[in-house]
RNA sequence: CGCGGGGUGGAGCAGUCUGGUAGCUCAUCGGGCUCAUAACCCGAAGGUCGUCGGUUCAAAUCCGGCCCCCGCAA
C-alpha cells in the first residue's frame, strides 16, 4: 500500500516514523516550506522534513494546495491513502477525493471537542482531566470528518502542554498504524461526529500570557501549564518580565488580596489568588535569562512579603 | 547582516557610565546556641570578572575581534 504523508511539526514525527516501521511504503512526504525562523532569521526545515530526508523519502513543499501543482504531484504519486498529521494546510476536495482509501488525519483531541489549531493546550487551559487522540476521515470542514478510532488518556494535574504533546504524538502514531491496518483489511467502521458537542480550539497568542491574579489558583495553574512552552504564562516580578514555567497548587488558603506575595524566600514564592487559594511559583525565566528556580531568582531580586502583583499591561 | 538583554566564587544579582584593595543574598565547610531544627549567632574556604588582543603606571570597568546563553519578532 502506497501512502503519502503530510505533516510539519514534532507532533507528526512519531506518526511518520511508525508508518515506516510498520512496513508501509511512504511514497512521498508533504511538509510546510522552509521558513526563516528564530534569531538571525535562518531558514529552518520542519521536523517532519528532517526525518523524511533521514529516511530517504521524497519531500514536497508546495506553497499552496489549491493551484493544481500539489494535485499534479499527488496524481503522479498515486497513493492509496493520504495521512495528515498537523500539516498546517487545508486540503481542497480534489485532493481529498484522490486516494482510493481516502484521507485520514491524526488529531490530538477527543473529537468533536477541540477542533482546530491548539487542542492540546486548550484541553489543559480549560482544566480538562481527560483528553486523547482521534483518527478521522478528512472532510471539507476542518476536523468534522467521521471518526475511525479514538484513544483516551487522563491529564495529570501537573502535566504541562509539552509533556502531553509528546504523549499524544506517541498515542496518535500507535492508533494511526492500527487504523491503517483496519482500512487495509476493510474492517474500519467510521462513525459520524456528534456535531452538537463540537468545540473549537483557536490558535494561541501571546496576549494570553499575562497572569491575572484575580483568577483562581487552579485557573492560573492551568494557564501556566497549558501555555508551556509557548507562549508561556508571564508575570512581572521586581520589575522584570518573567515567563512562569512551573507552578503548584499549595492547597493553602488566605484572606489576603489577590496578587499579594505571601512568601518570597529560599523556601518558595507563594502568591494569593482570586479565590483565596495560594499558588506556588516553582520555576520561571526572566527576560534574557535562562530558566531558574523561583528561589534562585529571589536571591538577586528580593521581593518583600506583602507586595501586590498586578497583571502585566 | 531583523530588534534587544546577558556571560563576575556552586546559584541568583550589584559593581562597568565617573579605571585604582571583588561586594550582596543563598548554598558549602567549621564552631556555637537549642530538647531540637531546614531557625538563629560566630568564623572559614571558594573568583584566570566568557575569550583573545589593544590603550594605561594601573582594566571587571575604556577600545577592537571572537565564542556562548537568552527574550522579541517571524
Amino acid at each position: 500500500m502506497k501512502i503519502v504523508f503530510m505533516g510539519t511539526p514534532e507532533f507528526a514525527v512519531p506518526s511518520l516514523r511508525a508508518l515506516g516501521s510498520a512496513g508501509y511504503e511512504v511514497c512521498g512526504v508533504f511538509t510546510q516550506p522552509d521558513k526563516p525562523k528564530n534569531r538571525g532569521m535562518r531558514l529552518q526545515q520542519s521536523p517532519v522534513k528532517q526525518l523524511a530526508l533521514g529516511l530517504g523519502l521524497s519531500v514536497y513543499q508546495p506553497a499552496k494546495m489549491r493551484d493544481g501543482e500539489a494535485l499534479g504531484i499527488l496524481q503522479e504519486l498515486a497513493p492509496d491513502l493520504i495521512v495528515v498529521a498537523a500539516y498546517g494546510k487545508i486540503l481542497p476536495t480534489d485532493i481529498l477525493d484522490l486516494p482510493r482509501l481516502g484521507c485520514i488525519n491524526v488529531h490530538s483531541s477527543l473529537l468533536p471537542k477541540y477542533r482546530g489549531a491548539a487542542p492540546i493546550n486548550w484541553a489543559i487551559l480549560n482544566g480538562e482531566d481527560e483528553t486523547g487522540v482521534t483518527i478521522q476521515y478528512m472532510a471539507e470542514g476542518v476536523d468534522t470528518g467521521d471518526i475511525l478510532a479514538q484513544a483516551k488518556t487522563p491529564i495529570d494535574l501537573n502535566e504541562n502542554a509539552a509533556q502531553l504533546y509528546d504523549r499524544l504524538a506517541q498515542m496518535g502514531a500507535e492508533l494511526l498504524v492500527e487504523t491503517v491496518k483496519e482500512l487495509e483489511a476493510g474492517t474500519a467502521k467510521p462513525v459520524p461526529q456528534d456535531h452538537s458537542q463540537a468545540s473549537h480550539a483557536s490558535m494561541l497568542s501571546r496576549e494570553q500570557s499575562p497572569m491575572d491574579w484575580g483568577r483562581t489558583a487552579r485557573q492560573l495553574h492551568d494557564q501556566v501549564r497549558g501555555l508551556y512552552p509557548w507562549p508561556s504564562a508571564t508575570a512581572v516580578l521586581d520589575g522584570v518580565r518573567c515567563k512562569v514555567l512551573r507552578t503548584a497548587l499549595s492547597g493553602e488558603a488566605t484572606n489576603k488580596a489577590s496578587g499579594t506575595v505571601l512568601q518570597a524566600d529560599k523556601k518558595g514564592l507563594r502568591v494569593a489568588c482570586g479565590d483565596g487559594a495560594v499558588l506556588d511559583i516553582l520555576e520561571l525565566q526572566p527576560d534574557g535569562k535562562k530558566a531558574m528556580a523561583a528561589s534562585a531568582f529571589l536571591l538577586g531580586h528580593p521581593i518583600p512579603t506583602g507586595t501586590v502583583l498586578t497583571k502585566q499591561e
